[in-house]
DNA sequence: TCTGGGGTCCTAGGACCC
DNA sequence: TCTGGGGTCCTAGGACCC
């Protein structure tokens, strides 16, 4: 049995935790670059914003009414940690299952409404955000009864007869099943989730594939997947931007890309593991009409897996050069750190022997970095914190204050 | 007429999630 | 003018093995 914990429109609602004067506004909070609308306050969902919505194509008599708020995902991912620490202080355990989403083991729990109750009203009083929850037996289930969940006065559903309370549930809003799925089972018929329970199953499984075959039997109460409290470790680690401006000078296109794989291998440590290869990739701007597109690609495999920026950021170097063109405008560029792997089970060199100076230094780089605040040391071939902003760094026109992570930003009470 | 059978690994593409 | 970022899994097909 689980239980779903959820933040409503997550972002939008940390950002009235700490701007109270945001409450019962409609409220917006925007994806890097001030591009597009990612998290919505009800009033502003009751304007009609989409979801991804580009700011640009809201009317400007609804954009007036709106509050905008840049994405600050440093204050997110802190509000994100004392919610998890409420959960896991009540529940036996808890899967963190996205920045705003945790699936919670009910397994024992006598009474599972009051102690969902007991957690929403927790969760409020403590971290300020309001949340909603979802029961069922499987995780597909308390997906649904979350979505459920969302428009009731309590917000708490548990499903009980999937059949009969998912009647009308959109086939589209059962977790597993995209756009793609959606269209081709809304074309036979299949529009509401109890219609996917009642498809057969062995036609269910020939047409789309053993994901859709196992949300089925979700739905119908056979769990196919269990709690995961502990993280598998990552197969990849990206780290990719829009530029604020377009780019066209090499050298500002090799500035960010050694940002971004600086910032990879910092994750990479931080993780403990190691790399074995390295992807690097460019972007021209898709949405310019008649502009000449590019858009080239580079990866390698190492001999031996590594943690050591000095190393990448060569590498990603040498690969900027060999795929820049003059004459292209660049929009966005991602560094991917590939085959990674935990430290202990490193595969040798057959040829050279291991450099022992590279993982005390980067761990001396790292605890600097977390002791006096990330960029505090870096590579020159690297942005800095005390550094002239860079031509293609992020727009962020109205980024709210690091209220929790920063002792020079944190909340003033006059 | 008649072209083996069984297996692994890799990659690209497609689907999904937040 | 302006359009996000970071992940996972599955499948089909090709290359290659004995």
């Amino acid at each position: 049995m689980f239980a779903l914990v959820d933040g409503n429109n997550f972002y939008a609602s940390v950002e009235r935790v700490w701007q109270p004067e945001l409450r019962g506004k409609p409220v917006i909070v925007l994806s890097n670059n001030d591009g597009c609308a990612i998290a919505r306050s009800q009033e502003a969902k009751a304007l009609g914003i989409k979801m991804g919505q580009p700011l640009h194509q809201i009317p400007p008599e609804v954009r007036r009414q709106l509050h905008v708020r840049s994405a600050n995902f440093a204050l997110y991912g802190d509000m994100s940690a004392r919610v998890v620490a409420v959960l896991r202080d009540l529940f036996p355990a808890v899967e963190v299952y996205s920045i705003d989403e945790s699936f919670c083991d009910l397994a024992g729990v006598g009474d599972r409404l009051a102690l969902a109750a007991h957690a929403r009203s927790r969760i409020l009083q403590w971290v300020g955000v309001p949340c909603c929850v979802g029961i069922g037996v499987t995780k597909t289930l308390a997906k649904a009864a979350n979505k459920l969940a969302k428009s009731t006065v309590d917000g708490v559903v548990e499903i009980v007869d999937p059949l009969e309370q998912l009647r009308e549930f959109p086939v589209d809003d059962v977790w597993g099943v995209g756009p793609r799925f959606a269209a081709r089972l809304g074309a036979e018929g299949i529009l509401t989730a109890a219609d996917l329970i009642r498809a057969d199953a062995e036609t269910l499984r020939a047409r789309y594939g053993v994901v859709l075959a196992r949300t089925q039997l979700e739905l119908r109460g056979t769990p196919c997947m269990e709690l995961e409290e502990a993280e598998a470790d990552r197969q990849q680690i990206v780290v990719s931007r829009s530029f604020g401006s377009e780019v066209t000078a090499r050298e500002d296109l090799a500035q960010s890309v050694a940002t971004f794989a600086a910032r990879a291998c910092e994750k990479l440590r931080a993780r403990s593991l190691q790399a074995g290869g390295l992807w690097v990739w460019l972007n021209t701007n898709p949405f310019r009409e008649g502009a000449a597109q590019y858009h080239p690609s580079r990866s390698i495999a190492f001999p031996v897996s590594t943690t050591d920026t000095r190393q990448l950021l060569g590498v990603a170097r040498a690969m900027v050069d060999s795929m820049w063109r003059p004459g292209y405008r660049y929009k966005k560029a991602g560094v991917g750190l590939l085959d990674l792997s935990r430290g202990s089970v490193a595969q040798g060199d057959l040829f050279a022997g291991a450099d022992v100076r590279v993982t005390p230094l980067m761990e001396v780089l790292d605890q600097a970095n977390r002791r006096f605040g990330r960029g505090a040391v870096g590579f020159a071939s690297a942005t800095s914190r005390r550094g002239p902003a860079p031509a293609w760094g992020m727009k962020q026109s109205s980024l709210s204050q690091a209220f929790t992570t920063r002792w020079d930003q944190l909340l003033r009470v006059k």
